[in-house]
DNA sequence: CACATCTGTGAATCCTCGG
DNA sequence: ACCGAGGATTCACAGATGT
């Protein structure tokens, strides 16, 4: 992992030329500081924008232009605006410095999350899913008046509606126990020996639990992939980005955060290459034909198959082609549809060859023969 | 009550000279109907509006049955713009309806309710609280592209900022065990014999549960109110307010509809104690996944797991899964069945952690877990 | 009759690669 | 760009059927 505060190349697609600034805090305005980033060159932007107008004890009109709020005459129709214009405007950036096959979260409450999302979608991104963090421990409603409001909304969006996208599936139904992860998560808020603290006040009102990063990087980032965090905060976005050994690049105005968050970078702990290994999709795992197993002797030609309920009865032929007792030929997943009328079968889970202990799936075989020949 | 389809005096405080059309279906298109009611002369407006899901293609579960989406005309827009000039023109007639004191909930999923949700602000309602219907049986991502889309999201919003509004806060903290009820709510999808059907066809894809609605009408309105829905389809709306002591008034285009909605709540009958205690959401148990552990530090990628008797150790990956000395990988349960060549193995029992008085079974972080996170 | 097993289905923006 | 083939992919609940 590069060292914080080091430069690095980029390993972006379209410009090799252009370095990005790894692992490092760049202060100031977060538009303009993206305006400074290449295109295509982040995997993943996670953001935790304002949603209050008071953008850092200032107002913008829409047209971006400063706000004196003590002589300028607001109504909500201003103040909705100018929040539409200041979404807009980064949300054209992080679309622009996104890679293609990138993805972007934004975490917010109703107060401005509608508005982001309209934006997410105006500016061409395609959202994959909302996803609520319900609050183990909510702040109640101390007047009665309102539903306690015990949890936020994170939208994930690829950059556009073909987009391919990382998403980690099965690091994820691992981490529920074999269920697929669904879009509602549940955490606590953050606190504790988490929350920073300076002179026993809290650092930052609205810090982040790093269970919700946690979960949102391992799901759609790859280890050496790039995190961008325009509203860097305290840096949680930097601190398991760390841990997890992925890259990260953070922009933070409040030079207040920007300390307190450095500090909380350098002691985080990355985790060895060996506890950051997860569970792989069958698909990232090397291809074995069906006619492999045949030729390495793991299957014999004329040997019988059958599906899970002996419905079926075919035979193996010399090629890895099956053959069924009323003479339909074809691969094992073209003919296990076939006979099933279905649109499609995966032949591997489909098909059941006799073993000892009674019928097996060919993908057992499968199984053994990868971990025969695998290093 | 009064009877179904009779007209009645609206008890509007601006206008009493008017009928409202209580407790009748009014058949058309919503936006033409609302037109023709009177200013500030409802108590609450339920809208359930087209979702504009842009599906694709066809889609197959694994077992290679076939998905039956909702691909009805209703819920076909050409363009953002389109739906969302037809989302403000009918919010625009519902702000108009709404009584001073009077509020609106509308359901949406991420297909569309960021769009409501910024029409809802910019005609001046004030959003009150954003509510997650969490499915306690959603559809599964079948292709594991996505996690799994298991709620939809409700807003609910009053006329204006400074407008009050009904909030029976008393009989939701009772329906909640005495304690605030939150902003997430669980209930079932629809089903059973709940769900109508004819000639054992459901009649619309996406009939709302009676709970939800039983849920909000007692939080947002007191008897005798007027609830107008816009988007009546099968009439959940009428039915949970004629049990309710509640006036209704329905907009439905589609005829089909109509029919089953009026048949439905002729036969709804005023519930009694024991109808409504079956309503309420069953507490739910808390469940805790093994990587719940991990987000949180309670375990630490790398760390180690043995059995009791120390005859295999294990050590912990980022995503929750277990890797042994030999390569096996797996999650808590899977692996401590691998590995002792049984069945099954209750992950939770079976492996250990090294505590300061020994070996502590995992079971014990979950337990402390569970006691930090649970108010 | 009790219990186990099988089957159906729900607001879903649901694949990837090589030729 | 299209086309074809490989082969990866599901959870909770209700109701029907089977033992």
């Amino acid at each position: 992992m590069a060292a914080i505060g080091t430069l690095a190349r980029t390993r972006a697609t379209t410009d090799e030329s252009i370095a990005l600034p790894l692992d490092t805090i760049l202060t100031g305005d977060c538009i303009a500081r993206m305006r400074a980033l290449p295109d295509a060159s982040v995997d993943m932007i996670f953001a935790d924008p304002p949603y209050n107008l008071q953008l850092g004890g200032e107002l913008f009109r829409p047209d971006g232009s400063h706000v004196d709020a003590v002589t300028d005459d607001w109504d909500k129709f201003d103040t909705f605006a100018a929040y539409d214009a200041f979404t807009r405007a980064w949300l054209a950036q992080a679309h622009r410095i996104l890679k293609p096959h990138g993805t972007i979260w934004v975490i917010g409450s109703y107060h401005n999350i509608f508005r982001v999302g309209t934006a997410v979608q105006d500016l061409g991104f395609w959202i994959l899913n909302d996803i609520v963090w319900r609050k183990a421990n909510p702040m109640p409603n101390f007047r009665g008046t309102r539903f306690t409001n015990a949890h936020e909304t994170l939208i994930w969006a690829s950059k556009g509606e073909k987009a391919k996208y990382t998403f980690n599936y099965r690091s994820m139904k691992t981490l529920n126990d074999e269920l697929q992860m669904r879009s509602d998560w549940e955490f606590p808020i953050c606190g504790g020996p988490e929350r920073l603290k300076k002179d026993g006040v809290k650092v930052h009102p609205t810090q982040k639990p790093e269970a919700l990063l946690y979960r949102i990087l391992l799901a759609c980032t790859k280890p050496g992939d790039v995190v961008l965090d325009p509203f860097f905060g305290t840096g949680t976005t930097g601190a398991v980005a760390r841990r997890l050994g992925r890259h990260w690049i953070g922009i933070e105005r409040e030079l207040g955060y920007v300390g307190a968050a450095q500090e909380r970078i350098d002691a985080a702990l990355p985790l060895d290459e060996s506890a950051l290994a997860t569970m792989q999709s069958p698909r990232q795992q090397p291809k074995v034909a069906f006619g492999t197993l045949v030729e390495n002797g793991y299957l014999t030609p004329g040997a019988t198959l059958t599906d899970a309920k002996r419905r079926w009865r075919v035979s193996i032929r010399a090629d890895g082609s099956l053959v069924s007792e009323c003479g339909q030929t074809g691969s094992i997943h073209r003919l296990g549809a076939g006979l099933q009328n279905a649109p499609a079968c995966n032949g591997w889970t489909f098909w059941h060859y006799e073993a000892a202990g009674g019928l097996k799936p060919i993908d057992a075989l499968r199984q053994t023969y990868l971990l025969a020949t695998q290093p």
